[in-house]
DNA sequence: GTGGTGACGACAC
DNA sequence: GGTGTCGCCACCA
């Protein structure tokens, strides 16, 4: 409700909050998933403000193409690594180990 | 309408 | 494989 946000927000929203449990993806293939690929910055400024909603959006799941925890010093320290690894995501050294193993694909999985 | 910014991606070294 | 640089589009002042 009061969707003050863009639809471009409401847009990664969805797809980030069908990520499911133990698994993660990139904010590339959201972007694709959305149709603006190149807009890839534009999927991690909508999760900037994803702290901003109420909804529990499990932005910890989303990580740049390199599997790196790019958005972890958003969180707040290491927030983002406890919850990756409370689901059994290994992570090391900011970074998911097997991230190509737990890549999630929006548009596939979704039948894009 | 213009300019600056950004939780990225791809390419080059 | 790691680091640095450029480019991309959408949002905000």
């Amino acid at each position: 409700m009061t969707k003050n946000l863009p639809d471009f927000y409401m847009m990664v929203y969805e797809v980030v909050k069908k990520i499911p449990y133990g698994r993660v993806t990139s904010y590339g293939a959201i972007a694709k998933c959305l149709g603006t690929a190149q807009s890839s910055r534009m999927v991690g400024y909508a999760l900037n403000n994803c702290h901003h909603l109420e909804d529990p959006i499990p932005a910890h799941r989303v990580v740049n193409r390199n599997g790196l925890l790019s958005g972890k010093h958003h969180f707040g320290g290491n927030v983002m690594q406890q919850l990756l690894e409370s689901e059994g995501i290994e992570v090391e050294k900011d970074k998911v180990v097997k991230f190509r193993e737990l890549f999630w694909d929006p548009i596939k999985e979704l039948g894009f």
